[in-house]
Order: C-alpha cells, then sequence, then structure tokens
RNA sequence: UCCGGCGUAGCUCAAUUGGCAGAGCGGGUGGCUGUUAACCACUAGGUUGUAGGUUCGAGUCCUACCGCCGGAGCCA
C-alpha cells in the first residue's frame, strides 16, 4: 500500500502518493500551515501540512516538533517552483517516529569547535553531507582506477615493527610486551607484493605523530598508495597524471549537486586535463629565487614555496628529482645526478600543496644497505625488504595519495578537518 | 617545540576612558493559510576559562596557569 521512496528519486514519482522517512531539517509555520523541511540522507524536500489536510492532533504535534525528529511523511508529489528543490510533498499523514530532544546545531552561525565537539551531529547538515559525498566518490573513483588498470588491492598491516622512513614520529603501542607502532605508509610492503602481483595498491589509514598544528594535517588520514615492478619514474609521473585526471573528472562529472552546495567553483577543475606541467627541483628553485623569494637551494620546499610554484600552473604541477639529501632513503638517486633522487610530487592548484609524493626505489641491494646504514636505521627490522632486492629485484616505482588533501582540494574547502567524518588532530581525539 | 591570536547566556557575538553584563538565534508562552536561516509580541536564561593582584569599583588593567584557534617546522 505505501509507495516508500527516497527523496532522490522524487521527481520519478510526481502527483503520486508517496511515503518519506526521514528526520525534521527544519520547520516553519504560518498559523494554518506548517512546512516541515524533511531529510532523509538522499535529499532534502519540503512538505506541507495544511490544517484541513490532517486531523488535529497531528497538526498540533507539527507545530511544536523539534528539530531533527525522526518521522515519516506521506502525501502528494507536487511541483512547485516555490519549494526549494522544485518539488514538495502536500501531507496528508505524519507519523512521529521518535521525538527529538534540543537540538544542539541551531540553523545559524556556529565556531567550528562547537561543530567539531558535536561532529556525529554535524554530519548531519547539508555542506558535511556534501563534503562526505564527494570523499566517497573520490575513494570510489580512484579504486575504479587501479582496478579497471589491473592493479591488486592488497592490504598493508597496521601494527608494524619499525618506522618505514624513520624520519617522522610514530604512535608507539604495547603488542603483548613488545613495541609497536602504527603504520606511516604501507609502501614498502606494496615493493614486496608488487614483485608478487606485478601492479599493486593499498588503501587504509596511516598515522604520524607529530605535532603539526595546520589546516593541512591530520594524525590520522587515509593514503592510497599503487606501486609498479618494472616502472620507472617517467612511467610513474604518468600513471599519477592519468589517475588524477581521471578521479577529478569524475567527479565532475557525478558530483554535480555537491560542487554546487560546496560553491566549488568548477571552471578550475575543469582545466584539470594531461598533461600537467613536468619541472625539475633545479627549475622549480629558479623560479623561486627568480621571484625573489627566501629559499636557500638544497632545502626542500616550506608550504608558502609550494604555494607560489602551483601557481605558476592552472592544473596540478610535477616537480621531479629533489635532492637526495632530503627524501627517504629508499628512494633511487637520479643516473644522471647522484644528488638527486628520481622522485616527484604533485602540487596541486590553488594552494592546496602536496597531494601525491611518490618516485623510483632503489632497487640495487649493495646501495639500498648503505643508505639503511647512512640514515642509522635498525637493520635487522629492513631483513625483509632487503629481500625483495635479494630475489628478482627490479626497477620499481610508486606513490601514495593522501585522500583528504585530495578531497580538501576538489572540493575547495580551507581546512583537512572536514574532508573526514571523524577528525583526529593533535588536540582532538573526540567524538 | 617556536611565533601570533582568542576565551562573556545553550550557540554567534556586543559591552565607549575601569562605572547598572546586553543583542540575535535557540528554548518557553501566544499570534499568523505559502513559509524560504519565515515573521510579530511576551518570557526565562550569567561563577565573564582558572587562580591571584591593582583599585572605592575589573568583562575591561597586571602576573601566572589552562584550553582552543591559526602559522612555522615535518609531511600526504
Amino acid at each position: 500500500m505505501k509507495n516508500e521512496t527516497y527523496i532522490a528519486d522524487i521527481s520519478q514519482h510526481k502527483d503520486q502518493v508517496v511515503t518519506v522517512s526521514g528526520w525534521l531539517y527544519n520547520r516553519r509555520s504560518s498559523g494554518k500551515v506548517h512546512f516541515l523541511l524533511v531529510r532523509d540522507g538522499t535529499g532534502i524536500i519540503q512538505a506541507v501540512v495544511g490544517k484541513k489536510d490532517v486531523d488535529e492532533e497531528t497538526f498540533e504535534k507539527c507545530k511544536e516538533l523539534p528539530q531533527e525528529s525522526s518521522l515519516k511523511v506521506t502525501g502528494l508529489v507536487h511541483e512547485d517552483h516555490r519549494a526549494p528543490g522544485g518539488f514538495e510533498l502536500h501531507v496528508n499523514k505524519v507519523e512521529i517516529v521518535h521525538i527529538a530532544q534540543d537540538y544542539p546545531i541551531t540553523p545559524k552561525e556556529h565556531g567550528t569547535t562547537f561543530l567539531m565537539d558535536h561532529r556525529h551531529l554535524w554530519l548531519r547538515s547539508s555542506k558535511q553531507h556534501a563534503i562526505l559525498r564527494v570523499r566517497h566518490a573520490i575513494i570510489r573513483a580512484a579504486r575504479d582506477f587501479f582496478d579497471k588498470k589491473g592493479f591488486t588491492l592488497v592490504d598493508a598491516p597496521i601494527f608494524t615493527p619499525a618506522a618505514c622512513e624513520g624520519t617522522s614520529t610514530l604512535f608507539e603501542t604495547d603488542y603483548f610486551g613488545s613495541k609497536a607502532y602504527l603504520t606511516q605508509s604501507g609502501q614498502l610492503y606494496m615493493e614486496a607484493a608488487a614483485m608478487a602481483f606485478g601492479k599493486v595498491y593499498c588503501f587504509g589509514p596511516t598515522f604520524r605523530a607529530e605535532k603539526s598544528k595546520t589546516r593541512r594535517h591530520l594524525t590520522e588520514f587515509w593514503m592510497i598508495e599503487p606501486e609498479m615492478a618494472y616502472c620507472d619514474l617517467d612511467g610513474n609521473m604518468d600513471i599519477a597524471e592519468e589517475f588524477i585526471e581521471y578521479i577529478v573528472q569524475r567527479i565532475l562529472e557525478e558530483n554535480k549537486e555537491e560542487l554546487k552546495r560546496l560553491e566549488r567553483d568548477t571552471s578550475k577543475l575543469e582545466k584539470v586535463q594531461r598533461p600537467f606541467p613536468r619541472i625539475s627541483y633545479d627549475e622549480a628553485a629558479k623560479m623561486l629565487k627568480d621571484a625573489g623569494l627566501d629559499f636557500v637551494y638544497g632545502d626542500d620546499f616550506g608550504a608558502p614555496d609550494e604555494t607560489y610554484i602551483s601557481d605558476q600552473f592552472d592544473r596540478p604541477v610535477m616537480v621531479h628529482r629533489y635532492p637526495a639529501e632530503v627524501k627517504a632513503f629508499y628512494m633511487k638517486p637520479d643516473p644522471a645526478d647522484s644528488t638527486k633522487a628520481l622522485c616527484v610530487d604533485v602540487l596541486a592548484p590553488e594552494g592546496y600543496g602536496e597531494i601525491i609524493g611518490g618516485g623510483q626505489r632503489e632497487d640495487d641491494y649493495d646501495k639500498l644497505i648503505e643508505k639503511i646504514k647512512e640514515h642509522d636505521l635498525p637493520m635487522e627490522a629492513f631483513e625483509w625488504y632487503l629481500d625483495v632486492r635479494r630475489y628478482g629485484s627490479v626497477p620499481h616505482a610508486g606513490f601514495g595519495m593522501g585522500i583528504e588533501r585530495a578531497v580538501a582540494w576538489i572540493c575547495g574547502l580551507k581546512h583537512i578537518r572536514e574532508t573526514i567524518p571523524f577528525p583526529r588532530t593533535i588536540s582532538r581525539i573526540q567524538p
């Protein structure tokens, strides 16, 4: 009897009587008619409750129903330009499922701290809803991209015995009496997996215990990390730019409504098409020097440097061959200049900074041992990793993309903390 | 870790030179047949982050501490 439907599908039910199950987003009243804005997770629809159309008890209850109460509304789907969304429901039945207590997030301005303290409820508001839908779509597009190209998903462990890169601070945890650490990258495991499957990727959470207090950092974030056997730096950059182009174009196609809700300037995203500019570290350093920026040759780029470089282009820019000294131990040196590493950072436009870091790995057993010693890393922890160079070593490369930074860029958000459902930062582990 | 900023009602913010702690929203009561963050009237709501100090008098000035926000470094 009941024609249950989701608000997203409401246009298919024009002039039909349907039931929508959801929550009260907002309510306006005009004495003899109530306007209930009902959301169901797929959209928002205005339900019009006229005094003549329902019994008196229902009408009175609608009048004082608090925000975010759960309810089922049944009525005629009516096209009306006065309604937000173009369609409204002329209600003849209201079933109240639960009367909410006073809802803390009112339809007025709130500060970020307050909203983050109520993150579990903030997810219900339309902007956060849009962001997390785009996040979902980005993850789906990323996985589709690698799946279609014949990559195998190989999950990396979260508990690790030692640092992957040795530099960053790790979260330490007690592992049955011995120390274990939360992973900061699945890459080393992907290198081993690439020798088994050829093309692999992992997608999971990563952890950094650095006390970073900026809009670009979380202590827990998600990274997608492809790794390819028989691949060099150029091949790696080819995949990286194709990957980013694919994701951005998919989001432009499939998430128009969300991008509109987020007031994203999509003309900037439309320009994200291959080929991306590729410049060397030396070329980038010269750009900074010519611009008169305070930059010391040989150092890694700081946040203002990255912003300047990316501002010179209308699409992501790939900066390759950084000084080996500022990069991790597993990077392969450039045969043409051993002071440089065969690595690449992809800088997003509009000042969003580094969204991808990667490169070609050192595949020579002796040179890798030397690097581990140079970086003062515990050799025994890398024995298994050295096996990858002992048994059929091949040139290989890969990269990692931070999902949250990609979401922030594509959504045009100024802060990364809204790109993940429940952010973990240096000062927040609740809710 | 360093630098800067901010802590006033449930929320967002005012409060002049140190002189009666206020508004909007939200809550409550009543009104309104097309509202668009509806509107109108009335109403309740305060240990001004904490501790100390100066002063006749401190939200305001001083000292310390706590918390949060932003930036740097580090990185995705």
